[in-house]
DNA sequence: GATTATCGATTACACATGTAGTCGTATTAA
DNA sequence: TTAATACGACTACATGTGTAATCGATAATC
């Protein structure tokens, strides 16, 4: 159950992520703001997960109501650190640097990041 | 010049962005160890990068001599952060996180990192 | 010089992805 | 109760990607 999640499909997982389970329609609405897709195309990109097991499906009514099949932390996981792997032979610094680099890291990452060191010292 | 490369194609990247320039068997032959792809493979892949701007060519004698137009780093921040962003809306450490979780961080990793946030504190 | 091995160029082809449209049915509004 | 609407199911279609094969020219070998 490799689950192999698109782009786009991303951000639609996204959104479940971040509240489920939610209807095909509101999922559009949540979207909209983000990306400029006709509800179709929402509809199509919430079956496709559902085929390749990453949301499951729940009848309300005539309709179905969308949740996450699986987590997005157990997603993330191997994802980031393919990710890693593949752009930076899985070094762990580099990856940082670049996040630095654009702005990016607020004082509260800064702290969160060094906590995490501090404590895998140990 | 977005320069979208594919996950295979960044493999090919990898290769010359340790060694180059290299023709297109040697590449292949970099290759061989990670992935069990067949010279003409290599050789397509090759051809969509130039296409795509991704790599330059330089003839020596009757064949090409492939180099990268693009500097691994010029490429890797701005996949980084697109990659940040959506995952983890940008958030750094959610990131490292999932890096170390996986056993990943070696104390080097730790020590370059714990520099470079000292560094940004500044 | 004829044969074979290399190269780049061109072509192939299935599956993934982005981005919808159509159809039939069920529901709600008039 | 009929017309408009909202859904899911199915279909569409161009482009991207993974993974090659074929063709034609050149170079190296016999």
């Amino acid at each position: 159950m490799k689950a192999k999640i698109s782009q786009s499909e991303l951000d639609v997982m996204n959104v479940l992520w971040r509240e489920s389970p939610l209807g095909a329609s509101e999922v559009a609405t949540r979207l909209a703001t983000k990306k400029d897709w006709s509800d179709r195309t929402v509809k199509t990109l919430l079956s496709r997960l559902v085929e390749k097991g990453a949301l499951s499906t729940e009848l309300d009514g005539r309709r179905f109501l969308y949740t996450p099949a699986i987590s997005r932390d157990s997603y993330a996981g191997p994802a980031t650190r393919k990710f890693a792997e593949r752009l930076f032979g899985g070094r762990a610094a580099p990856l940082v640097a670049h996040l630095a680099e654009g702005n990016g890291l607020t004082d509260e990452d800064i702290a969160e990041i060094e906590a995490l060191l501090e404590k895998l010292k140990k």
